[in-house]
DNA sequence: CACTTCCGGAACGGTCCCGTCTCGTATGGG
DNA sequence: CCCATACGAGACGGGACCGTTCCGGAAGTG
């Protein structure tokens, strides 16, 4: 969280800290207003470190003694966004499948969520480093639950067994994933992700 | 082309023109050197009207003349990329939906278009004009066409005409479009388009 | 040919930001 | 208690960009 994590290799002990300890509520305070900003609409190049600092009532001197500069900063934002997915609870793999689609939908509509995803994806051709950080705190986790359920279903005849479970795990994700994007909270509505697993269930051909 | 098309409301006769007229290399140059920037993974934060017109070999004070900002720049911008989808021609509706998807795929793997793509979502919060013209000028036709070949579908019987055209769209494009926008040209294999349309066809659940 | 407008280049004052540094003060470990 | 270190605030020089303005020259129109 302190940003020194990232490039500290000092394998050493930490020694004895002697002086006033660094108040980790500064920490926290500086990646909520960054979240905060972003959820507001400003956008990744807007913010600037002052403005920043600025906005968290912090001196800037303090912002640069924890973080190297914007990028490790912004890796520790992400670092910060990590949470846990549900986990397989229902009767069967289409409600599970629903649960997690459902858990995607609650975060789509959160604005802070569709935020850092923009940003995020804004980003991927200029700091591979910052998307990369993303996909292994957050959308890796994701994924595996995904995969996860349909291999289950597999093992027990509710999938098909000759699918790509990652071609599998786009078309049920992808959907929602688009509409959080392009069309923020709006075009998420309820019961949408029954709509979109039973659909793909069942097929698009008629019977 | 020029801005002024965007603002010059003047319904009056254009009168006689005289002196030098504008030359139209100059706002095809800056239009090209914008979306080359784009593709080379610059980022719309770092796209100053300065660098813009530098990189164009072009006075600043020229493009000012043309456009009042980099707001109606970047909407001309992507006036430009209209484009002619494919119509349909395929045998059947499943032939048509693998042209459909086949030519999103191709737009994909230009870096061109997935950076345009980027950068739009990347503004969909701070700039919805910037959005808005996008999804008139791009995302309108192709929806369309996605949308006439399932109507046709449905008539002929190929498809269930219990569903959503609008949903159904979503479940066909928007796989290819995630990969575009997270993994840029990686990830999006010959025969995606085919695999794609035909799982979604078929269905998820065994027969 | 005369005149008007456009052209690239360059400079302007103004604003914002960067990253560092220095204040005077607060705080907690040894 | 002492002193190292953190804190907020802000000044600093350096740099980038904005949008405007001027220049000298180029290029069409009448």
């Amino acid at each position: 969280m302190t940003g020194e994590g990232t490039t500290s290799a000092s394998a050493g002990a930490p020694a004895e800290r002697r002086g006033r300890p660094r108040s980790p509520a500064v920490d926290t305070a500086v990646v909520e207003t960054v979240l905060r900003l972003l959820e507001d609409g400003v956008g990744v190049a807007e913010l600037s470190m002052e403005r920043i600092a600025r906005e968290a009532g912090v001196g800037k001197a303090t912002v640069y003694r924890r973080w190297a500069g914007k990028e490790a900063l912004m890796l520790d934002v992400l670092r910060s966004l990590d949470e846990a997915v549900p986990g397989p609870a229902g009767a069967c793999v289409r409600d599970d499948l629903v649960a997690l689609l459902e858990f995607l939908r609650r975060r789509g509509l959160a604005k802070r969520s569709s935020a850092v995803l923009r940003t995020v994806v804004a980003q991927v051709q200029a700091r591979p480093a910052l998307w990369a950080e993303y996909h292994d705190t957050v959308v890796a986790a994701r994924r595996e639950a995904f995969e996860a359920v349909l291999r289950r279903g597999m093992a027990s005849g509710e999938i098909r067994a000759d699918l790509d479970t990652e071609l599998l795990t786009d078309l049920f994700v992808s959907p929602m994933l688009s509409r959080a994007l392009f069309h923020e909270w709006r075009e998420l509505p309820e019961g949408l992700s029954e709509r979109i697993v039973d659909t793909l269930l069942e097929g698009v051909r008629p019977a």
